[in-house]
DNA sequence: CGAAAGGTTGACACGTGTCAAAGTGGGTGG
DNA sequence: CCACCCACTTTGACACGTGTCAACCTTTCG
């Protein structure tokens, strides 16, 4: 898994927006750099953590894709989300002291590890940083309460334009198109984190396809017509 | 929804061990009694707060039972979780600084105001609160991972089984049978929490019952075989 | 006591799962 | 550098679990 350790600084980072709190002058920020220990790079197919690991560090991904799963004792996998850069993982890891998820990188990538002692110390001296770290766990609360309404409630249609949509904005405000992009993950595990089965995904795609609302050739996939997209997620806006 | 505000204090409430880090002293507990403002009631049916209300205090369900949801704007709820005594609700709203769900009362009930201000100011003074509160987030965030589970990969009898024998335990923890209780909710609403139709939880229902693995009428349960039900939430571990 | 809300049950429809076969593309080794 | 192989994707036919609609029953509460 680790390849290579740097050690490396916030302050000159460039996704700090992402990652840190807002707000900070040079003197903190430098105080801030300690809270991250080493970046590790992580290479494809390969685990960042797996189920029943210790836990011992929060991760904030600074190029690369992650997806974080648990599964069950009789083999069946639920996919829990998709992670780009400037995202945290590891959350899942604070309560039991021990991870209960997988977090396997879907291309090769490069994490900052950020030891949670280090956290919880800088914490309690930031209010601003005690602050950030509540509203990322806080996020990822509100996340996965929208996932529970795509799966309780949403047809296949609805729950893959919603992927789509959400894909492409967290995408755009990184800075690439907000049209067209590359799919890191297979049409299995797109399939599982919306509790569908991959034949589904592969059909909800062409049916979006043969309408002209996108254009997807295997794992590329352009947005012909976002709003038809818009409106198939959520038509009481329309 | 506020008929009645009393000071109490944390530190000769029965519940502290559900709701309070443990390992404090005498003196270090009446310092953490600051945490809590006041106690309120909420009637039943009710809302301890709503979607978009200002986000102001976490809320530490003393007597009582609770749902929180979420809703489209075409309607369409998701029931994301039923909170009982001990429990911690409001958790959603710091990230945004409102909230984005509904906690209704399903029946009168007591909660504790924790103003969030105040959890973070002795969060950074004891590392002890600090930590529990993490923990607290954690905790959410996992349990939502398993609830993903259930709704991405399980089929109608797992979930209801998952379902029952959750609340069985954690009913139990407080005190009460494990073999027997009153569902405060409705079949629809726990449909909602298990993304399934009312009829079919009804349905559900009716097969266990008619399997001898529970007795049902109406909203009181009796669990006669608590093995099967765990064999049907995983088979593997038979 | 009557009405309203909630729960049960049946018949049928439909969306998605299952199983199978064929197509596509990328990576690797000769 | 090409050819083969394997993983992934697409598509079709059919099955099945759950949703939908409707009727009826039970309980609660004014």
């Amino acid at each position: 898994m680790l390849t290579e350790t740097i050690k490396v600084a916030c302050s000159n980072c460039n996704l700090r927006e992402l990652c840190m709190p807002m707000g900070f002058d040079q003197t903190e920020m430098q105080k801030l750099d300690e809270v991250v220990a080493t970046r590790i790079k992580v290479k494809q197919g390969s685990n960042l953590f797996s189920h029943g690991d210790p836990f011992t560090s929060l991760y904030a991904i600074r190029t690369g894709f992650f997806k974080t799963s648990i599964s069950t004792e009789d083999g069946r996998e639920q996919v829990t989300g998709f992670q780009m850069a400037g995202e945290i993982v590891g959350l899942d890891g604070i309560v039991n002291d021990h991870h209960t998820c997988n977090a396997i990188a879907l291309e090769d990538a490069e994490v900052c590890v950020m030891p949670f002692a280090n956290v919880e110390d800088l914490s309690r001296e930031f209010p601003v940083l005690q602050r950030h770290v509540h509203k990322m766990m806080s996020r990822e609360i509100v996340r996965e309460n929208s996932i529970l309404m795509l799966l309780g409630n949403m047809r296949a249609e609805e729950r893959l334009a919603a992927f789509l949509l959400n894909l492409v904005q967290r995408l755009h405000a990184r800075g690439f198109s907000q049209s067209e992009f590359i799919l890191r993950m297979s049409r299995e595990e797109i399939g599982s984190y919306l509790g569908m089965k991959l034949e589904t995904v592969s059909r909800t795609f062409s049916k979006f396809s043969e309408e002209g609302i996108i254009e997807v050739k295997q794992r590329y996939v352009r947005i012909l017509n976002p709003d038809a997209l818009k409106k198939i997620f959520n038509p009481s806006t329309c």
